[in-house]
Formats: C-alpha cells, structure tokens, sequence
DNA sequence: AATCTCACG
DNA sequence: ACGTACGTGAGATTA
C-alpha cells in the first residue's frame, strides 16, 4: 500500500510560476490552482497511490518548535494573486474529498515527515511530493521523493530513491542535513557556515560523512586551511543550522495512512466549482460529473424519453400520422439535414433519409408545419431554407435563451443548458424540448422575454435569410488587386532587407524587434512582453528617426491587405459568386452579432488603398446596393442615457457634434475650432464612451498626460450629466452586480468585486461601456427585423445583405432604389423616440464603396 | 496553442 | 502603487 502526500505550499508556488496567469470567468485568478491540479493529475497517473493527502504550513507567531528565532522572518510575503488562491484549493481539495493537514506552528515539511514515518512503521510505502529540496532527507527504502517543477506550463517529477539520491549526490540521503547544516539555506533562513557555499559543502559532506565526523577531525582533515578556519569559526552556526534543517518528524498528529484512502469520488461540490473557475479541460479529464443537486429538484429529478429510430418508409409514415395531432415539436437536425431529431415530450424519434427515403422529405414538411423549439435556431433555418422548407414556426431557441441569461458564458450546447437548468445532462431534441420551460421562466425572472421574442427570435431568421443571401463579389477584380500589390510589396520588402543589411522575416515580430532595436539601435526600446513591441503606435513614434520605418508600416499595410482580404477572401467565394459570411448571435458580451468565416464587419475603410477593397463587393447585374448606417448612435444613447441636458441640445442644435464638443472643452467659439481641435475632442467623445483614462487618451491624441487630464476635466464639467452618470452606473452595477441595456439585455460584473485592481478597472470600463454599446445593439436588431419585414410586406424583392453594427446594407433591383431608401431610413430612425433623434444616412451605389 | 499584429464599429 | 479604452475575427509566426 502507497501513500502519496503533497507539500501543498511548495507545489503551488511552484505551480504559481510556472503557469501563465489565468483567471475564472469571475476575474479571479486561478494559475496556481490549475497547475496544482495539473500536476496531481500526472502524480496520480504515474504514482497510482492507494492513499492521497495535501500538507500546508500553518503559521504561529506565538509557538515555535525550531529554536531559531529569526526563522523564515525574512521571506517576502506571499503575492497578492497567491495568496488569493489559497483558500481556492483548499476549497478544491475538500470538494475532491482530498483530506488537508495542517497545524499551527508547524510547517508542511513536518507533516510530511511524520506521515512517512508513520508509513515507515505501518508497513506502507510513501511517496512525498514537493517543490523544494529540502525533503530529500526523508527518503529511504520505504519513503520515496518526488521532486516536482513545471516550467512553462509543462511538469517535470523526479522520483528519488535511495540509489538515485546517492547517484546525484554522492552521499546517502540522511546526510542532506549535514550538507544543508554546512552551505545553508536563504529561502529557508538557515545559516550554514559563514563562507562554505555548495561546492565546498558536498565535497565535504561526501569525504568524510556527517558534521559529527567532520568536526571529530577537524585538525587532521586534508583541507585547505581558509576552509579549516571558516568551519572552525562556524561551529556554533554550523551546529543550529543542523537542528533548523532536520525535519521534526513526531508532529503530535494522529496520523492514519488508512484514512486518507483515495478512489477518485468526489462530492458533489466539485463540478459546479469546476464550472466557477472555468476549469472545463478538468471536467472531463477527471470525469467530473454534475451532481443532482445543481438541479431544481430532487429524486424524481429524471424525466426519461423513450428512444426510436425510425428505420423504415412505413414507420416514417405512421410518425407522420402520429404527430397530426401535435402541436409543438422539438426539432434538431444531425449532419447537416441528412436526420433529424424529433420529440413530442414523450419520445425521441430519429429519422434520416438513408432509410426513410421518400418519407423522409414527407415527414420535414409535416414537422415543420408544427410550432417548433430547437437549438440554434439560425443554423437551422439556413439547412431548411435550402431544402425549400417552411422557417417560420419557429417559437424557441435553447442556445439564444442561454446567451441573453449569461452572455458571458459562451457554451450553449445542449450538454451544458441540460447540467444548469435541468440537473442532468442530454442533448438534442430532448434538451430542446426539456429546456423550454426553465429557460422561459428564467427570462421571466430576469426580465428579458420581451427582447428575446421581439428581437432575438425574429432575427434568427433575417439572419439566415441574409447568410443565404450572400454578398457579390467581383472576384476578378478582387485577385487584380491582389496581383497588384505584390510589387510593391517585393519592392518594400528589398529596401527593407537593404536597410537592415541582411534578409529577415518581415512577418515576424522577433526578428524584427532585433532589427530594429538591437541592430539599428533605434531608441525608446518600447514595451515588452517575449521581446520588443513593433506594433504601428510604436513604429509611428519612430517615423524619421530611419527609413525603414516608413516601409515597414507599409509593407505591414499591404501584407495585411494582399493575405487578409485579397487571398483571404477569393478563397471563401461560393460557387455563386458570393460570400456567405455567417452571423454570430451568441458570442459578444454586449449583444452585438459577430461575423465569421469569413468576417465581413472588418472589411477595410479607413485608409483609401484599404478601401478600394469595398470596390469588389458589388450589387448583381440590374440591382443596386442601398446603405444606410446610423450617425453617432453610441453618443446619441450616452446623451440619451445619461440624461445630459448640454449634450442633448448639442445634438438637437443639428451642428457637428464633435466641433460642438471641441469649442466647449476649448472654450472657443464654435467657428474657431480647428480640424487638429474637431479631432481631440472627438477622440475625447469615443474615449468617454469607453471607460477611458486620462493616460490613454494622451496616448491616443499625442499630447502629454496632464494635458488630456484637463481636457477630460473640462468635458466632464460641461458635460456634468455624464459625469453623474459615469459614477452612478458603476455604484448601481457594483450595487446589483450587473448592468443592463434599455431593452432589459444583461451583463452580469463579477469584475467589480474582485480584488485585483486590474480587474476591478476593467469592470468599470465596462459597466460604462455595455449599456451604451448593447442599447446600440437591441436598436439595430430591431430595426433589421423591421426593415425586413417591411421588404416583405410591401412586396419587394430588395433584402438585407449584411450588418456591421450601426450600418445596414440592403441590395435591390434598381428601380426599388428610392423606395428601399425611404423604409431603410423609417425603420432605422423610427425604432424608439429618446430625447435625442437616432438619425440615419443612406446612399445608394453600384458598389459598397460608392454606397458608403 | 499562444502570441502578436491589425482590420472594423 | 497599480497600469492604462469598449467590442470583435483572422493570418502569420513561434514554441
């Protein structure tokens, strides 16, 4: 029988720094708790003990069982992101039903030794584990060490026997007291003889045996007489050091191997802790289930479905007969739509056109005709609007109810909403069915269920419909541009290479950080991290200090346009000449859509060469493009939200807000304010809006610190609703812990309660930010919602092809240019009357850039 | 897989 | 004393 004991404080400090730093989804850091785990994990692996136990130090000022008294005084206190942790895997260790030991005035090492004494006694074998030397004392036939470090996330053990201690270090493994007692031990405080370092002390611990011996013979011993003198002035030290650094191994602790018995069950706590600090690898590494207890009820806790599989044509029929009578059906489909699954909430059917054949497609038609709850509902529809199947049934969607709970989360699969809401976990159809309920009234309590029928919902179809719809390409023009660019590009990259006077990878930050920095000695050395930052507000500031910079920053443009856009992009045109970007609902924090695969919210504007880019996204033959895009919608809401009369009226008086703002903060004359002025003050507009700090602003703008402090001061002063407003949503968010847009959508803050200051600044920014960005957000969801209904009801042919958060872009033929211009403008402006009007642009154009 | 950089609102 | 703007996604390099 093996007993494996941990030294708790040495593994995780070892833990702490050999990890990058992580965090929970709560900002609490958890690195040291990861890595902990991370490397008991591989021990239990390795070591497979029948029994497992953790030791931790346990200070008491007040009780000492070493007689030095200045011991471990001088250790620097635990990092505050440690410490923090402690109490964490004291928590874990618990909930794995992993027995702790510790005991005041003792230290881990103690423990340690006594557990393998113990051992030792009861006829076990033990296996200590830690992160530092000094246990390597205990080792003997029966009591292995293991040495464990991890570096760079990655665990090294060392296991020492008697024979591979004696290996290392040419002496038996009681004689590391001796040598400890001789070079000392800073970490630890133990002195050691003033003067003899590790060398001198092996080669003696190694001829002659222990201290005893050593100085028994002192005068005869064949030593260097500077050594001889050092030992003898050090007796006295040499003396304590060897008591300090002798493991007390009678902790008065009854200890019994037997009962820290290990068999991998943990308690219920464990999984929902896990969920806590993010630990989603180690769920199923462990194989750590949920307990019935996160569930909303008890012991009847699982409804259990019937399974069918459906594995005929007739049976298929019959299922179509059945279901006449439904009303609702869960419906999920299983690769692509070749099968599906259906529940009635009584029985899972699976049915799939491999052997239903004819029925199958039958049988879509019948289920779709139901009223339908699913899961992802978007995707869905994107697979049944090419089958030419009914998409507007549809009355719930599991992952989007998920999203608007907790849209932090970012797992909705079936698996993960079934363990929260329902206690147990399953998936398909029979999560969809199964979830509805609790996920509704959750929406209830939280207030949401207006914005997720209103909006949400309905725009899972507008955005399939605009995913089938797709953007045309020009795709010729597209790899002309591309081709064009490559020789600028091989010019640059020359002149480049010329410059530094040998070829390097221009891509790569590395090597050119050393080019710039340590060959070309350019100044400043900026910011660091694994090397130098060569990132464009760096090399900005280095502009006419050499010529290769000017040339980096565009080869930089170029590279980024010809892989990003030019390449990226003819590599995901359809066969239809089109792309098909697909719309993200469930992964922004303030319910914004994203865009993916490829993502169209980034194409290139701000710089025209970037620009031409928009050149290639063109309407087909006969049509046009109409966009229209919402003027200053965040700034509008900031006005709106916060109730500031000035700022209001600077938006009522219809003149430019920004120079408006400008000749307020500069206390000028509104035709006074120049361009260089207009630009400050709307970079201090953005910064508001985003939780900025004096620093960064100056930053931004260019100007010293002191200097942005006294412009946001004046803004804050003329506009003082906003300044009320800043302090007042971050007290009702501390308050609550989450803020909340106008239409009721959430983010929960569990940033401001943490005690990292960091993180803490970062909840802030936030809880400014979000209700401004996600009200934003719910408007233009609404408004795609009406625009497309409006396209529809009024017999159109024009639909909405793509969004990029405050800019809608429809493609129409183009004679109903003027008319879809008009239903743009109306249900874009018209979604809400706040105190400030939301106002819109539109343009029409052959192209996205003409129409921009 | 993580890091850096850069494109957008 | 801290460390320095909100929200995204993708390509290239590096380990």
């Amino acid at each position: 029988m093996n007993l494996m004991i941990l030294d708790g404080n040495s593994i995780v400090n070892r833990a702490f720094y050999g990890i990058r730093p992580l965090t929970a989804p709560d900002g609490t850091p958890t690195n040291a708790v990861y890595g902990f785990l991370a490397i008991l994990r591989r021990l239990l692996d390795e070591v497979r003990p029948e029994a497992l136990c953790v030791a931790f130090d346990l200070k008491d000022p007040t009780f000492r069982h070493r007689a030095y008294a200045g011991y471990k005084a001088q250790r620097k206190p635990m990092p505050e992101d440690l410490a923090a942790q402690m109490p964490l895997l004291k928590e874990v260790l618990d909930a794995m039903g992993i027995r702790r030991y510790e005991l005041s005035g003792y230290e881990a090492d103690d423990i340690l030794g006594t557990a393998a004494s113990v051992c030792e006694r009861e006829g076990w074998t033990c296996t200590v584990v830690t992160g530092d030397k000094d246990s390597l004392q205990l080792i003997s036939d029966k009591t292995t060490v293991c040495n464990v470090r991890t570096v760079k996330g990655q665990t090294d053990t060392i296991f020492y026997t008697p024979q591979r201690f004696e290996e290392e270090y040419g002496f038996s493994p009681k004689k590391m007291v001796d040598l400890k007692a001789l070079m000392g031990d800073s970490s630890d405080n133990i002195p050691g003889v003033p003067g003899i370092g590790e060398k001198t002390a092996m080669d003696l611990v190694r001829r002659y045996g222990s201290l005893e011996s050593i100085y028994a013979g002192l005068d005869g011993l064949d030593i260097k007489e500077g050594v001889r003198k050092k030992l003898a002035e050090g007796r006295e030290s040499a003396e304590s050091s060897f008591w300090l650094a002798t493991i007390f191994r009678e902790v008065p602790l009854a200890f019994r191997p037997e009962e820290n018995s290990w068999n991998e069950s943990y308690t219920d706590a464990l999984y929902p802790l896990f969920k806590r600090l993010g630990f989603n690898k180690f769920i199923e590494k462990w194989h750590v289930e949920p307990g019935v207890e996160t569930a909303q009820s008890d012991d009847e806790s699982r409804e259990t479905l019937a399974h069918v599989e459906l594995a005929s044509e007739e049976e298929a029929e019959r299922l179509i007969a059945a279901l006449a009578g439904c009303e609702r059906l869960a419906l999920v489909p299983l690769d692509g739509l070749d099968s599906v699954e259906i529940c009635d909430g009584k029985t899972v059917y699976t049915a799939g056109w491999a052997r239903c054949g004819e029925a199958y497609n039958k049988l879509l038609r019948a289920v779709t005709g139901k009223k339908l709850l699913s899961s992802h509902v978007k995707d869905l529809m994107r697979l049944l609007l090419d089958e030419g199947l009914p998409i507007d049934n549809f009355v719930f969607d599991a992952a989007l109810a998920g999203y608007l709970i907790d849209a932090t989360d970012g797992d909705y699969s079936a698996e993960r909403l079934s363990a929260r809401f329902l206690g147990f976990a399953c998936s398909g159809a029979e999560a969809a069915w199964l979830l509805c309920e609790p996920l509704e009234s959750k929406l209830r309590e939280l207030d949401m269920e207006r914005l997720y029928y209103t909006a949400e919902l309905p725009l899972c179809r507008v955005l399939a419909e605009m995913e089938r719809a797709g953007f045309l390409v020009d795709r010729k023009a597209l790899y002309e541009f591309g081709e064009s660019l490559n020789d600028q590009i091989d010019v640059l990259q020359h002149s480049i290479w010329s410059h530094a006077g040998h070829e390097f990878n221009i891509n790569s930050p590395k090597q050119l950080g050393e080019v710039l920095f340590d060959e070309l000695m350019l100044p400043s050395g900026k910011k660091t991290k694994t090397g130098w930052s060569t990132n464009a507000d760096v090399l900005e500031k280095l502009i006419g200090k050499h010529d290769i910079i000017g040339e980096i920053l565009d080869y930089r443009m170029l590279t980024k346009l010809k892989s990003t856009y030019a390449e990226g992009l003819l590599k995901v045109i359809a066969p239809d000449g089109r792309i098909h970007t697909s719309f993200q609902m469930t992964v922004t924090a303030t319910g914004r859509l994203s865009s993916t695969e490829p993502n169209l919210q980034n194409i290139p504007i701000r710089k025209s060469l970037g620009a031409q880019i928009r050149r290639m996204f063109v309407a087909a033959p006969g049509n046009m493009l109409v966009d229209a895009d919402y003027s200053q919608i965040e700034l509008r809401l900031l006005a709106h939200i916060s109730g500031d009369i000035a700022m209001q009226e600077a938006f009522l008086s219809g003149e430019d807000f920004h120079a408006v703002t400008a000749s307020k903060v500069f206390n000028l004359p509104l035709e006074e304010v120049t361009p260089t002025l207009r630009s400050r003050a709307k970079a201090v507009n953005f910064g508001i809006v985003y939780g900025i700090s004096a620093f960064s602003l100056a930053q931004d703008i260019h100007v010293r610190p002191y200097e942005a402090k006294e412009y946001m001061e004046a803004y804050l002063e003329k506009y003082h609703g906003v300044r009320d407003y800043m302090k007042n949503i971050v007290e009702k968010a501390k308050a609550e812990g989450y803020v909340s847009t106008l239409y009721g959508r959430r983010r929960a803050l569990p940033e401001l309660k943490s005690s990292n200051f960091n993180t803490r600044a970062f909840g802030e920014r936030v809880a400014l930010n979000m209700p401004i960005q996600g009200t934003a957000a719910d408007i233009i969801k609404l408004a795609m919602v009406n625009v497309s209904d409006r396209l529809r009801s009024e017999g159109l042919k024009g639909r909405l092809i793509l969004q990029v958060h405050d800019e809608l872009i429809v493609e129409c033929p183009e004679a109903e240019t003027e008319r879809v211009k008009a239903i743009l403008r109306e249900e874009m402006e018209g979604v809400a009357r706040f105190s400030v009007p939301l106002t819109c642009e539109t343009k029409a154009g052959k192209n996205w850039a003409e129409a921009h």
